[in-house]
DNA sequence: CTGAAAGCGCTTACAG
DNA sequence: CTGAAAGCGCTTACAG
């Protein structure tokens, strides 16, 4: 077995000669009362002798803080969702909170692991899913723990929000097709329902109806490379091979740029023009060099991680909403404009 | 202020007219003796009633199980750290318990790390790092922690290891680099040091070297596509440019390949092979169809989490070793043998 | 099988 | 500023 004997705060009182009441509070950051100079060094001394660490967990037994913030991430999908988790999980701990993860499977039902997440005790909570749907983000509502939505934006609940703007992107995308001569376009979704993609969708499609395009071809895939390769080879069977393409996802686009550059003479992008959607580190390699929109990850954090301890911090108890601009970035997957 | 009325067990005992005991037992999965099924029925109503779920903090308290295991993550690099850490927090959570997760800086001092793991009272600890130095492993040892060392294998302590072949993997790619006629080498590593990397160098200079090649260009950068870029340009400036070149990383690989198709007319892999290792997505992707040393991640995450979990039950207080082998994938960027 | 009671390791009114 | 005491919400010997 292993050697179980915890130091206590009990031990260093013995060793300090003052009550368990002091101790706690020179090792409690906030703790209700100051310990007068000499007292606390001393106690900070047998404190260093006994290898004291106060346990987190007892702490949070009674203060009701525990400093762990649950993490709820659903089908991570890609690069750029691991990036987000990084991110995130960094951002928290320079925050003073330790992020508890908890994956939601496929099959999972969305109730029990908020109900896991809550036993748990955590002070908040961000959901983080590019695959959130509409009906889960409901189940967080009326729960009295402080949780914002990454990148999901829902209007009739009382949640906090920090999305980017889908909507304007997929704008963006439609505008610069239209831009560089493009007429007869495609536009290649994830085969679920995501928040994120369904407002992609709406934009992409009434710009393009503002000018006048209203077929456009629309396919769906998973979110992999692989998917897109697929769909790239599909749309080279068409009768009318689309001369625009936008995709949900760079992973996805990347796929369908290789599918054409392998398995027909088209030219990328004179022939057909890509569009990508997030801005992975590969969308900038050579090999692809992709238009692609940009998905500000950092600042969205950043956003997401200020708000959760806003509300933690009751600093302002209504939910903050926030959306933040994203950026089309043309590299060498579509044409110039007016060329 | 939130609603902070919570369910205790207490409230479940009155309402279903039994004691707190007894509830406790009721929603303990291990506790120490049955209830009756008809009571347990009525205090499971009863809780449903109130929607109680037990407080797993309280539970850690005194049962000085917590259900959550640390992984801490250091320097995470890349999209094959991504992978792993989304892995590891799966496994993990299928195995019942929630990851914690600790992200280790590049200014932080890993005992800190160490030492806010343990105070978080979790019931094991998963250390994962492509750059964990040897000095810092060793820093884990004597703490009475079940603790496992993921893809890092330091013989002289007793803490757990389950790593790949990175030895014998560096011995492969020297091997295939040598049967397709390679002789003008050169290395392409990491610049921090890290366990894994030593390792893969050693092989591969070993095996070089047993067959008569014993100056190997090296250079080292970053852990990322634009320092693989800058190290291909570096070595097209010299006037002996090496035709073989094997890459501590995908990524660094693929910077090297794109610096070498845009900047030279040499090919790929008629002029220079290249190989490189993770086995990461992006290297079986069209563009570049990478060879490269497969690291079979989702083995190494079994593994992990099972010895972890051995560990923390006890069934072997040893420590456990385990090495698994890796494979070289053979794709486009290397030559065929006996060409 | 069930309950009363002690205790896990802290924080925090309450007195002094 | 310091200490004695209650209590956070559970588990678990100990009796019955």
């Amino acid at each position: 077995m292993i050697n179980n004997k915890r130091v206590t705060s009990k031990d260093v009182a013995k060793l300090a000669g003052v009550s368990q009441s002091t101790v706690s509070r020179v090792f409690n950051p906030n703790s209700d009362r100051e310990v007068k100079a000499e007292i606390k060094e001393a106690v900070l001394e047998a404190g260093r002798k006994l290898g004291y660490k106060p346990n987190i967990i007892a702490r949070g037994l009674v203060s009701r803080k525990t400093n762990m913030v649950g993490v709820v991430v659903a089908n991570p999908i890609g690069p750029f969702y691991s990036k987000i988790i990084n991110g995130l999980t960094a951002k928290l701990q320079q925050n003073g909170a330790q992020p508890l993860v908890f994956t939601l499977e496929e099959q999972e039902d969305i109730q029990d692991i908020i109900d896991k997440v809550m036993q748990y005790q955590v002070d908040g909570v961000v959901i983080t899913s590019s695959a959130l749907s509409v009906e889960m983000a409901d189940k967080f509502t009326g729960k009295h723990l402080p949780t914002v939505l990454f990148n999901v934006y829902k209007k009739y609940n009382d949640i906090s929000c920090i999305y980017s703007d889908n909507m304007e992107s997929g704008r963006m995308a439609a505008k610069l097709l239209v831009d560089t001569g493009h007429k007869n376009i495609a536009y290649i979704t994830y085969r679920k329902s995501a928040f994120t993609i369904h407002e992609r969708k709406q934009g992409f499609y009434e710009e393009l109806k503002k000018h006048g395009i209203e077929y456009i071809i629309e396919e769906n895939c998973d979110y992999t490379y692989e998917a897109g390769y697929e769909i790239g080879l599909k749309l080279l069977q068409r009768k009318n091979i689309p001369d625009g393409i936008f995709c949900v996802s760079d992973v996805i686009a990347m796929g369908v740029m290789d599918a054409i550059r392998n398995e027909s003479n088209l030219k990328i992008p004179q022939d057909v023009a890509i569009i990508g959607f997030d801005d992975i580190p590969q969308a900038s390699w050579k090999s692809y060099d992709l238009t692609t929109i940009h998905q500000p990850v950092e600042l969205l954090i950043d956003k997401t991680v200020d708000a959760l301890f806003k509300l933690i911090n009751q600093t302002d108890p209504r939910e903050i909403i926030e959306k933040v601009s994203t950026e089309i970035i043309v590299r060498k997957s579509t044409r110039d404009s007016g060329e």
